[in-house]
DNA sequence: AAAAAAT
C-alpha cells in the first residue's frame, strides 16, 4: 500500500463493510481495502470544477504523490493541515459539487483558536438516564476513519453541544437539542450516524435494491433502482442541505459512507443518478425527497436515523405537513424503531410539543441559552424611518468602508422584491453587491453566495432563504434593514455572523413599524448583555412579551422559545426529576480557560460585550418555564 | 404580512 502507516498506528479498515458501489457486486465477505474501493469509484464521478479547484491549491508545495499512483491531491497523513490550505479533499465517490469551488481562504475554519470562547456555555439536560458528555473528542469511540477525518477538519474540542449530544445520539438516543448558532450541531449529529452506520450497519446488503413491481412472484418484471439510504437529514432550504452535504462528506471521508444531496431548482436526474451510486445517509430538502419517494426512486424503509436540521422551522406552519408526511405517512420506520434527532438554535414550546411526536423517549440538550444569541455577537439598534434607510445604509457600508474592512456584510430585507431594489441600488452607488431569494433560480442563488463567499461582491443582500444555518466564514456584519417580524427569526439572522466563537456585529434598523418586535429585541439584547438604546424601552409597553405578531405562535402568543423541555413544565408522567436541581435543571458550568479575544484578531475591535454574570439569572427559560405552564394551556 | 419548499 503506498499509504504511509510508519507514523502512526496501523489503520484498522472496517472489516465487513462494503462501499455501496460494490455491495451488489458477487463479493464474499471480504475486507475491501479503502483505497481500492476508491480508485474504481472515483473515476465515475461527474467532473465538476476539479480543475478550478485545483487553482486554489497552486501555492502548496507538493508533496511527493504517495496515493494510488495519482496525480491527484489526496489527503496524506504527513500533511497537518488540509483544510486549513483550502486543499478540499478529493471528494472520495461523486464529484459534482459545484460548491468545492465555493472555498475561500480561512485562516481558523474551525474556530479552534477561539474554540474557548464556549467554556462558560451552561447545558442543560432532562430525560431519563442521559448518558454522560465527555470533554474531548478521542473519548468517544468513533471509527478510525471519522477520527482521523475529524483531525482534517482541525476539530480540536468538541463544543458543548457536541459534548452533550454527540454521547446521546451514539447511546441511540432519541434527542431535542438546542444550541446557539454557531456552535457545531452539524457535526454533532453526523459524528454519530457515520459512526453507528459503520459499526452496526456494514453487513447490510445494497442500499440500491431492486424492487419487483410485480409483487416478488418471479419471472420478468419490471425493475427500478430505488435508494434505501439509512440515515436521512432534512433542511429547510437547498442552500442549507447543500452546505450539509459537504460537511457530511468531509467526515465520511474514505469511510465508505456514502453521501447524497437531493433538492429542488436542480435537474433531478442527476440527483437520480447520484442515488444509483449507492447512498447511506441522504440530505434533502422535504419538497424534493417527497417527490422522489413517489416517483418510487427512494424508500425511506430503511431509515434508521433521522436528523432535522432548524427543526423550529420544519415543524412550523409552512412546512409541517410536508415533513410530517415524510416522517409518518412514507414507509419511515416509527419513532423508537428510527434514531430521531431535531437540533435548533430555536425552539419556541409549541413547537416543541409538535416535534415529540416524532421522538421516542427523548432527551433534551439546551446549551446556552435557547432562543437567545451568544454574546460574541455585538448588537446595534438604530432607530431609523422607513424613508432613511437606503441613505442610513449607505453612510453605514461608507464608513465600513472607509475604515478599511473589507468584511463581509449581509443585509436582510422583507421581501423578495425589496432584495432586488436595494441590491441593484447599493451596486449603483458603487457597492459590488447581488442579492439571494426564492425567486431567483438555483444558478443565480448560488452564484450569488460564491459570490459572497470569496469577497468579489462583499454585499449580500437577501430574505430570509439566507437566514438560516448557512456557515460563511468572515461575516462580520449583519444588517437587519427590515426587521423581521419573530424574533426567532432575528436570532437566527444575526447567527450568520459570530460563528464558531469568533466575533461579529449585527445593526439594526428600527423604525415604527418594528414597534411589537421591541419588547422581544430588549429581553434578547439584556440576554446578551447588549447595551439597549433608551429610546427602544419606550416601544416595550406597547409591545408584546416574546411578541411576534407571528402567524405560526398567534395561538400561544406570549411565549416563545422554551428554554427547557417544555415537558418541565407539562403534566409529563414518568419524568424522571432525579439528579437534577429542584427545579428540575441540571446545570453544568465551564471555567473560562482564556479570553476568546486575541489582541491580534483583526476584529478585535469591533465591539464585544461580557458575559451573563448569573446563569440562573440569564437564563431565558427560567421566566418562560412558569409562564409555560399558564399561557401554552394546551390549546 | 413574508419567506421557504416540487414541477
Amino acid at each position: 500500500m503506498p499509504w504511509n502507516e510508519s507514523t502512526r498506528s496501523p489503520r484498522p479498515i472496517p472489516s465487513a463493510y462494503l462501499p455501496p458501489h460494490l455491495r451488489h457486486q458477487p463479493t464474499f465477505t471480504v475486507t475491501i481495502p479503502t483505497s481500492l474501493a476508491r480508485s474504481s469509484s472515483r473515476r465515475g464521478g461527474g467532473g465538476g470544477g476539479r480543475g478550478r479547484g485545483r487553482g486554489f491549491r497552486g501555492g502548496r508545495a507538493p508533496n511527493p504523490p504517495r496515493s494510488y499512483g495519482r496525480s491527484r491531491r489526496n489527503f496524506s497523513d504527513d500533511d497537518p493541515n488540509p483544510y486549513n490550505q483550502k486543499i478540499m479533499p478529493e471528494p472520495p465517490f461523486d464529484i459534482s459539487e459545484k460548491f468545492d469551488e465555493l472555498e475561500v481562504i480561512d485562516d481558523d475554519p474551525s474556530g479552534v483558536n477561539n474554540i474557548n470562547a464556549y467554556d462558560e456555555t451552561p447545558v442543560e439536560t432532562s430525560g431519563f438516564d442521559v448518558p454522560p458528555p465527555v470533554t474531548s473528542f478521542s473519548e468517544i469511540d468513533f471509527c478510525s476513519g471519522l477520527s482521523d477525518n475529524i483531525k482534517r477538519c482541525q476539530f480540536v474540542k468538541p463544543t458543548p453541544i457536541q459534548r452533550y449530544a454527540i454521547p446521546v445520539a451514539m447511546a441511540g438516543r432519541d434527542l431535542m437539542a438546542c444550541a446557539q448558532t454557531g456552535s457545531g450541531k452539524t457535526a454533532a449529529f453526523c459524528f454519530p450516524i457515520i459512526t453507528r452506520i459503520l459499526r452496526d450497519h456494514h453487513q447490510l446488503k445494497s442500499p440500491t435494491k431492486k424492487i419487483d413491481r410485480n409483487g416478488g412472484g418471479g419471472g420478468f418484471s419490471l425493475k427500478t433502482i430505488m435508494a434505501c439510504p439509512l440515515a436521512l437529514i432534512l433542511a429547510p432550504t437547498r442552500e442549507l442541505s447543500c452546505q450539509i452535504h459537504e460537511e457530511a462528506k468531509k467526515f465520511s471521508y474514505k469511510t465508505g459512507v456514502k453521501v447524497v444531496v437531493a433538492y429542488g431548482g436542480a435537474p433531478i436526474v442527476q440527483q437520480f443518478r447520484n442515488l444509483e451510486k449507492g447512498v447511506d445517509i441522504l440530505v434533502a430538502t422535504p419538497g424534493r425527497l417527497v417527490d422522489m419517494i413517489e416517483r418510487a426512486k427512494v424508500s425511506l424503509k430503511n431509515v434508521k436515523y433521522l436528523a432535522l436540521d432548524e427543526a423550529d422551522r420544519m415543524l412550523d406552519m409552512g412546512f409541517e405537513p410536508q415533513v410530517r408526511k415524510i416522517v409518518q405517512q412514507m414507509e419511515m420506520p416509527p419513532a423508537g424503531v428510527r434514531q430521531t434527532m431535531l437540533f435548533s438554535a430555536t425552539f419556541p414550546i409549541e413547537i416543541q410539543r409538535l416535534a415529540s411526536d416524532f421522538l421516542s423517549n427523548y432527551i433534551f440538550l439546551a446549551a446556552g441559552k435557547v432562543g437567545s444569541s451568544t454574546d460574541l455577537i455585538a448588537q446595534r439598534v438604530e432607530y431609523v424611518h422607513d424613508a432613511d434607510k437606503k441613505n442610513h445604509l449607505l453612510n453605514l457600508l461608507r464608513a465600513q468602508r472607509a475604515n478599511g474592512k473589507h468584511a463581509l456584510t449581509l443585509v436582510f430585507v422583507e421581501t423578495k422584491k425589496g432584495a432586488d431594489a436595494l441590491q441593484s441600488w447599493l451596486s449603483m452607488k458603487g457597492f459590488p453587491s447581488m442579492a439571494i431569494h426564492g425567486d431567483k433560480v438555483q444558478m443565480e442563488r448560488e452564484r450569488a453566495l460564491k459570490s459572497f463567499r470569496s469577497g468579489l461582491t462583499p454585499i449580500l443582500v437577501a430574505t430570509d432563504v439566507a437566514a438560516r444555518g448557512l456557515d460563511i466564514p468572515h461575516v462580520a456584519h449583519v444588517i437587519n434593514f427590515d426587521l423581521p417580524r419573530d424574533i426567532g427569526d432575528y436570532v437566527h439572522r444575526i447567527g450568520r455572523t459570530g460563528r464558531a466563537g469568533k466575533p461579529g456585529l449585527a445593526t439594526a434598523f428600527f423604525s415604527d413599524k418594528n414597534a411589537p418586535l421591541a419588547k422581544a429585541l430588549v429581553e434578547l439584547m439584556q440576554e446578551a448583555n447588549q447595551e439597549i438604546p433608551p429610546w427602544l424601552n419606550e416601544y416595550t409597553e406597547t409591545s408584546h412579551a416574546y411578541g411576534s405578531g407571528g402567524s405560526r405562535s398567534s395561538r400561544f402568543s406570549g411565549v416563545k422559545f422554551g428554554g427547557h423541555n417544555y415537558r418541565r413544565g407539562a403534566d409529563n408522567e414518568n419524568y424522571d426529576y432525579s439528579n437534577q436541581f429542584e427545579d428540575g435543571t441540571a446545570l453544568e458550568s465551564y471555567p473560562s480557560q482564556s479570553s476568546p479575544y486575541s489582541s491580534h484578531d483583526s476584529r478585535a475591535d469591533f465591539p464585544t460585550s461580557s458575559r451573563a454574570d448569573s446563569f440562573h439569572e440569564g437564563f431565558y427559560g427560567h421566566m418562560l418555564d412558569h409562564r409555560t405552564v399558564v399561557a401554552s394551556g394546551w390549546d
